[in-house]
DNA sequence: AATTTACAATCGATTTTTTCGATTTAATTT
DNA sequence: AAATTAAATCGAAAAAATCGATTGTAAATT
């Protein structure tokens, strides 16, 4: 369908408020002739009269001030998104759609958001708390911007940008706790290992970090959060890995001994930001990546 | 303030669907390279990436999201005045605001209304009832279309459209009536016409016609509308003018005689249109009036 | 690793649209 | 009758939109 242009729109409003082609049309910063010609156009575009001319003053016929309300509405509208794109200029503003892996989300984010409200008080970010599988998923379809997650993975078509690498630690309990205060990985008995259920890349990493196999045949039960994990620790059920975001001694609570690895290479995974690879906002990505750093 | 166009706006909403610059392209109907340079234009106008080019499929950002949602109102908003004018082909469709003076509206109006709406079903007609000088003045400010009234009246920048002329009767109580069939102009009794309040051009055809001139001091009462003068005259207070299409014997009710006067030129008004005279529409107005008519 | 494929960006030419300045037309006003 | 005012019209110039062809670049395939 043929349709009116905004200007043209906003011709007929100009001259529904000044009553005169002459004062409409330096309203709207044309010659008169200009405009005449632009409202001839939309009576065309139209099919109907929407300007009564009058000698000495014109009006609109009672269509014409129907289309000159709805233009109203047009410009307005589109004046609007104009003026939100303007208000988001500066880097980092407006809406932005963030993934997390549940292993990082709740370690990283208190002392993330504030800091990054801080520094961008314009971005609008919205949290998406998934497995890494599922965030490079939503990523490649467009319905995640960015993900904050660990690594090493594979993620065709992104950019990875690590931000810091992290140490792992073991976490006891206190019933089988020695006096040792470094842990070798040798020492690690894979059996009395508790992980996150499967899917979480934290169970991966961290035995790839501490390049254990794990016997075929386990019992199975499925710590679906790292707080879980610690509890069944602290019950007694057998130790696990930590990274040592999660291993803050006030966030552990009591029964529970921390061991770092020996060794100057110990076991760690690294932390960083992955996005799709032809992404025009990659300076803004690596903006935010150098805050969280 | 800048704006983009309708059709850059088409062409976002049109990639949104197709995921694609060719196929929104073809969607479109335009060739790729349009379609391209539109979006990079309106990303320039927005100062903001709108479209995440991957190499597989391409998405919106957030933002873009939310200038296509808009751009989709703007231009749902912007197809549905112009389908509205499309309805309003036909000739006498749509809003029209008619103008009636207050000796004309009850009498007309009746039949008027059943037969335009048959004959023009999309008519949206806005009745405004008022005197004659002031619906000139609503004509002149273009608050009024059309106005139907009683002629001979000076109306400049106006166009007249004469419909039919209307003879005056006389009304008077039964208890003054003779035997008379018809009355004769010279027999008129200024001093005990009843009339209406000033304004009403009903007052003044009616004097013009019968070529009467009233005595300086009257008493003075205001009769505000046609029933109320007729009401006066059953109860014996006078006797008035009355316009052929209020003269009906089974309004009138009892009490009251009707004489027509004598000879071949008896006192009359004209009722007719009038409208602006530069008014476009003077077509359909002359349309208007042969169906009154 | 080299080749092919797919798709958007870019370029230059062409067409279309928009705009302007000047003139014309028509109705008031002086 | 002349001057004034305001909109329509006309022709030329400027700006834009569009197209077809080409280029560039990831991704997929060989």
């Amino acid at each position: 369908m043929i349709r009116p242009s905004l200007r043209q729109l906003s011709y007929l409003t100009a001259l529904e408020e000044e009553s005169s082609f002459n004062a409409a049309a330096d309203k709207c910063a044309v010659t008169q002739s200009t405009l005449s010609a632009g409202i001839k156009e939309l009576e065309n575009v139209m099919g109907q009269t929407l300007v009564v001319r009058g000698r000495k003053n014109i009006t609109l016929t009672p269509f014409g001030a129907e289309v000159a309300e709805q233009a109203r509405q047009i410009l307005k509208d589109a004046d609007h998104i104009v003026a939100r794109a303007r208000m988001l200029r500066e880097p980092l503003s407006g809406p932005l759609r963030l993934g997390i892996i549940p292993t990082i989300a709740p370690y990283m984010l208190p002392a993330m958001l504030p800091a990054l409200n801080r520094q961008f008080p314009k971005l609008e970010l919205q949290l998406h708390e998934d497995l890494t599988d599922r965030l490079l998923e939503k990523l490649e379809r467009g319905e995640i911007d960015l993900a904050l997650m660990a690594f090493p993975y594979d993620t065709p078509h992104c950019t990875q940008k690590i931000l810091f690498a992290e140490d792992f630690l073991v976490a006891m309990p206190e019933s089988l706790a020695t006096d040792a205060k470094a842990i070798d990985m040798k020492d690690l008995e894979p059996e009395k290992l508790l992980l996150l259920e499967d899917g979480h890349c934290l169970r991966d990493h961290a035995l790839a970090a501490c390049d254990i196999q794990l016997p075929r045949q386990r019992k199975t039960f499925s710590a679906t959060s790292l707080q879980t994990l610690i509890e069944m620790v602290r019950a007694g059920m057998g130790m696990t890995l930590l990274p040592a975001m999660a291993a803050d001694g006030t966030v552990l609570g009591r029964g529970i001994r921390l061991l770092p690895f020996k060794g100057k290479n110990p076991p760690r995974r690294q932390i960083g930001l992955c996005w799709k690879s032809g992404d025009a906002r990659g300076k803004e990505f690596t903006l935010l990546a150098s805050t969280i750093k």
